[in-house]
RNA sequence: UGGGGUGUAGCCAAGUGGUAAGGCACCGGAUUUUGAUUCCGGCAUUCGCAGGUUCGAGUCCUGCCACCCCAGCCA
């Protein structure tokens, strides 16, 4: 089947411009985060965004680091994100740093005061603020608004030179204080701020602005699609009026869209690290994390996560995406690419009486179901195994067709068994199960064609290893909870459960960090990035596989309660 | 009381004057050695609301309503 091609309003305007040749028929688009955080979901929708369209239409995209505020700017960071825009499959034509543009960026300002277009303003930052109005009010003039060139020439040097304190004097744009547009409002350009930046060191002590620098950049990259998030909209005036002030090479066009909004998880910058650095998550990769090292070490692969991306389109809606699209785009490639294996996470000791003692077998087992090129692989089968702990009930709900006393079912790729006996201890809790086996359904069919409902998964108790199993959940139980002001009283407390003492397939304790695998009946599971080893295997819980009888239970309950 | 945006199903979303794609979710039913997967079927007489133009309107016009963003020397 051929997917249907991508529409949206931005690829629509690009298919305009094309058949105007605009551009020269030249597509070029970048990517421009500031290295102030870890990238996120949300910075996903961006990148296949911008990188989606360079390569769909033969164009180019550029990663440039907007490092224009030394002061929360780190080397971490522009690794950290160029390491994931790696990992999520994408290479940038030109990787590039705003602060690579300082001095063009400082001529450019120059131009732009021997034009009488900005000033170099004196005002305090309170006064600057009482004097840009309100919404609905006009703003007025600084009085220092009408300083000669010459005279904004020598104090924009001073300022450059280092000769006043920071916050003494400010540059700003001369475009209008009354603009029912705040941002025309005489925006600055240019403070002072003694701060050691990550890449210039201590070479400046003025910093420009991100209006004044964005659009300078792109014009410089000769961008032609400037895609960026909403709330730029009311800054796209001022883009326009510094690059037609300017002799700028081009004039690219700011297109803005719908920022990401996910259920049960948070996006902000501001949230996310608050969570990292009080401790509410391990760090940036946690794979509760919306973050994507925490995708990543959670088990999404890189294609589930540009799939998600092409699902949820790109508009100038603003809405929230059900966590169920994520969860489907990792289900739908790790069913078909992940190999299955048994693990038993809550393991039920169970005793088959008349199983030999002392004896194993070797059964063979696939390792995907409808693939059959992934392979086979023995595995050991002996008289006391694990199962599931619920895979049993003494007292069999309705439509449990698990096992339950005086019950038949399957051990999946082995044999039948029937339950015999129950063995409690002093709490009235179940410690063993006892069963028969018939030893004519080897393999997991008998030759009678007797049919059973149940098919469960074990492993041998003296060939399985021992495993960390993570469980994880929604970090948060409101649906949106950046909306909340106490978010952190909305933190699920069973976001995370760790399990100690699972028993897996022994295989499983050799496998390399990152690798995934469907853990049968039970969902998507991968090595964990950071903790796991052959000594101590630990395997995160991507998601979990869609669960009709968990349905049927809630509903079962569900109707309880009510009758 | 200013300006900029957005309203198509429970959640996304296509649709560019010719009779409402698709995905997620949900509800059936078939197949199944994973209660998974897969398959098949159902799910908007109607596009925020009210008028108008037109043979014909989700698409054009007018009015109204709701929601989001903007008053950092952040990006």
């Amino acid at each position: 089947m051929e997917k249907p091609a991508i529409s949206n309003f931005i690829r629509n305007t690009i298919d305009t411009d094309l058949a105007e040749n605009k551009n020269q028929g030249r597509v070029a688009t970048r990517f421009p985060p500031e290295p102030n955080g870890y990238l996120h979901i949300g910075h996903a929708k961006s990148i296949c965004l911008n990188f989606g369209i360079a390569q769909d239409y033969q164009g180019t995209c550029n990663l440039r680091f907007d490092d224009t505020n030394p002061e929360r700017e780190s080397l971490e960071y522009v690794q950290s994100i160029k390491d994931d825009i790696a990992w999520l499959g994408y290479q940038w034509n030109a990787l590039r740093f705003a602060s690579d543009y300082f001095e063009q960026l400082y001529d450019y300002a120059i131009e732009l005061i021997k034009q009488g277009k900005a000033y170099v303003d004196s005002l305090t930052g309170d006064e600057i603020r009482e004097y840009r109005g309100t919404l609905t009010k006009p703003g007025k003039e600084s009085p220092y608004r009408d300083r000669p060139v010459e005279e904004n020439l020598k104090l924009f040097e001073s300022m450059r030179a280092g000769k006043f304190e920071d916050g003494q004097h400010v540059l700003r744009a001369k475009i209008d204080m009354s603009s029912p547009n705040i941002n025309m409002r005489d925006p600055i350009l240019y403070r002072i701020r003694r701060v050691s930046h990550y890449r210039t060191g201590d070479r400046w002590c003025i910093y420009p602005m991100y209006d004044y620098t964005h659009c300078i950049s792109d014009a410089i990259e000769d961008i032609t699609h400037s895609l960026c998030t909403l709330e730029f909209e009311d800054n796209r005036a001022l883009y326009d009026w510094v690059l037609d002030e300017l002799d700028v090479p081009s004039h690219p066009q700011q297109i803005e869209f719908a920022r990401l909004n996910l259920e049960y998880t948070v996006m902000s910058k501001r949230i996310l690290n608050r969570l990292v650095y009080e401790g509410h998550v391990s760090g940036w990769d946690d794979p509760r994390l919306p973050t994507i090292s925490g995708l990543r070490r959670r088990g999404y692969t890189p294609e589930s996560i540009r799939d998600f991306c092409e699902r949820i389109g790109v508009t100038k809606k603003q809405g929230t995406i059900a966590m169920s699209v994520l969860e489907n785009s990792i289900r739908e490639d790790l069913d078909q690419s992940a190999p299955r294996r048994m693990a038993v996470l809550d393991p039920l000791r169970v005793v088959i009486e008349n199983y030999p003692e002392g004896q194993t077998e070797t059964v063979t087992a696939s390792n995907h179901p409808k693939n059959p090129q992934m392979g086979q692989r023995p595995l050991t089968f002996s008289g006391v195994i694990y199962i599931e702990r619920s895979d049993f009930m003494e007292t069999p709900a309705k439509k449990f067709f698990r096992l339950a006393p005086g019950r038949e079912v399957r051990l999946r790729y082995a044999y039948y068994i029937t339950c015999t006996g129950v063995i409690k201890d002093d709490q009235g809790e179940v410690i063993e199960i006892r069963c028969t086996y018939d030893p004519a359904t080897k393999g997991g069919s008998s030759a009678d064609g007797r049919k059973v409902k149940g098919t469960i998964h074990w492993v041998s108790a003296d060939h399985a290893a021992n495993a960390e199993i993570r469980l994880y959940d929604r970090l948060f139980r409101a649906p949106s909870p950046a909306a909340k002001a106490d978010f952190l009283e909305h933190l699920n407390p069973q976001s995370r459960i760790v399990l100690t003492g699972c028993k897996v397939e022994q295989g499983l304790v050799d496998m390399q960090p990152e690798a995934r695998f469907q853990f049968e009946r039970q969902g998507y599971f991968c090595a964990d990035r950071q903790d796991h080893s052959r000594g101590h295997p630990v395997f995160n819980r991507t998601v979990t596989l869609r669960d009709t009888w968990a349905k049927i239970e809630k509903t079962a309950g569900s109707l309880a309660q009510h009758s």
